[in-house]
DNA sequence: CTGTTATTAAACCATATGGTTCAAGAACCG
DNA sequence: CGGTTCTTGAACCATATGGTTTAATAACAG
């Protein structure tokens, strides 16, 4: 019952295939056969994760004739980034509290 | 057909309860009920959603007594922010054109 | 018009996900 | 010991996910 955009942000992220569409767009425009090539699946299955992008907000699609031309839309993924940041204290504060260690076990030997 | 640690990572984030659940735990320790307490689900239910975060190694366990008290893993997450601060240029970029075109609109009035 | 190309739609399948309920297992309380 | 508390396990259910294949649609090429 996937419904906040975080939750779709984070879930379009959840596979790989999506993520290298993500990086791939950001060398510019791609259709969707484009996007597609590079995966071991069928263009059909390609088609659905595009649309799991689009559904997250994470790519716009313009038709020009008989090509989906796709765009990468980053604004979500700074959402993201941004809740993320907030527990940056959080893996640095381990590698404090290792720092703390090693000192106090420099100090006392 | 998740597999990769990113993936297990973007998934777990995927889920607001389980987001709560994270940011609950870096104000200290917490046993599953604690974590289950604010969520309108089971016990069981929570329950799983802790095992989700553990999967993705974004919890630690520790028994004591009737208790399993979890404690945040925040690593895993700064290599998701790490994956994601490599789009930081193309969420910039949509700013940076947009105040391109304001700046042509000013100057040929 | 005909054929090829790019894409979606539809039907289907296996498995995962998120939830429930009820039973079971330890550990503490008295 | 007996009862309560914290937690998992198991069975079950509905729906979502990720994939397939086979049409169907639409646009371009000749």
């Amino acid at each position: 019952m996937v419904q906040e955009p975080l939750d779709h942000v984070f879930h379009a992220l959840s596979h790989p295939a999506r993520r290298a569409m993500l990086a791939t767009l950001t060398l510019g425009e791609r259709n969707i056969g484009e996007l597609a090539a590079p995966h071991a699946m069928s263009f059909a299955a390609a088609s659905k994760h595009v649309r799991v992008l689009e559904g997250a907000g994470l790519v716009a699609r313009r038709v020009e004739g008989r090509n989906h031309v796709c765009a990468l839309q980053a604004e979500p993924l700074s959402k993201a980034e941004a809740w993320l940041s907030f527990f940056e204290g959080f893996w640095n504060r381990k590698l404090d509290a290792l720092k703390a260690v090693l000192k106090a076990r420099k100090e006392t030997p």
